[in-house]
DNA sequence: AGAATCATGTAAGGGGTTACATGATTCG
DNA sequence: CGAATCATGTAACCCCTTACATGATTCT
């Protein structure tokens, strides 16, 4: 799988229910997920271009009297696969898990798409191997500063974990 | 105070203790803090080269014989100042609280310099404040969505809090 | 009449990564 | 002898943020 930024999924994800222009997009995204994060609305012109030039996205223009034009965009089938495939895959990168993860579990059920459930599950056994790795290391650290740095590691984790176990269990299914 | 990236701190800290060339920031760097991030030594001297240029270093060259010439930087008043009153200000952007104040508390000691202790406790005065409006909104919030975000970011802080009152605060004196 | 909303873009710059380039010394 | 370490840099991208630019419509 191709490792796009989140926001290309985002795109993608606000698509999958059918064409829509730039400012509807950032309509969409910001109503649904304006919580976890902030879109540029510039940045969002251009990226939508890119991911044209990459093959993600077909566009219309549609000119319109008496209202400035509008370039519709929807996802080609490369661009639906790469959501659905982006969709289901859970985070392995701890720092991306905020926005990722709240990001993925948005569309699962914002569209309605089955398997929420899973997500949750296969995203808690990559949380739990990676805090048995470091709590591992941090038993073997002699040094105070590391073990610190450990320590800050696996509570972050551990509340992660309990977030998953107890509401996005609940919300994915 | 000016709001620089965390790495132009890490560099003045490491000159805290004398002059030194990149190479040797990046050595001190990876050995000390090396397990809360990569320095990347390209970027390093491009980095170096604007540090001067705004007044944050002095550097002179030193020819040797045999082997490579090196560029010696040390912190000017300005880049000392800059330094330590960055070291004694609590973060106040949430997500850059792993490397910023980890770096902090690092530099605490490894300079022994005295107030660790006194930042770890305005850090968590800050900290808890965020959390207190973050519950106040979840409990305002109807969309299960949005509780679902601010859930996570009270686990989180909620995390974090524990493991500054708990480690951090020891760490600090 | 002015502010907010609809609608789309360009340009500049910040900060980071990766790749590439060079060349000496020291260690196994 | 080759690999690791010492030592410094350039160039090309990538993604993001902010500022700037334009212009119509609708709401207050």
């Amino acid at each position: 799988m191709e490792d796009r930024p989140t926001t290309v999924y985002a795109i993608l994800g606000s698509l999958m229910s059918g064409p829509r222009h730039g400012y509807e997009i950032l309509r969409t995204l910001e109503e649904g997920l304006g919580a976890v994060w902030r879109f540029s609305a510039s940045q969002l012109y251009v990226l939508l271009k890119k991911m044209e030039g990459e093959g993600l996205l077909d566009s219309t223009f549609e000119v319109q009297e008496a209202r400035p034009s509008k370039r519709v965009y929807s996802n080609t089938p490369a661009g639906e696969a790469s959501f659905l495939e982006w969709l289901k895959t859970p985070t392995d990168h701890v720092r991306d898990l905020r926005f990722e993860f709240l990001t993925k579990l948005f569309f699962f059920r914002n569209l309605g798409i089955a398997g929420g459930d899973r997500l949750v599950a296969e995203q808690i056994g990559i949380l739990k191997e990676i805090k048995q790795g470091l709590a591992a290391k941090r038993d073997s650290e002699p040094e105070p500063f590391r073990r610190l740095i450990y320590g800050f590691r696996i509570a972050t984790l551990t509340a992660w974990l309990a977030w998953l176990e107890d509401e996005a269990a609940i919300f994915g299914k």
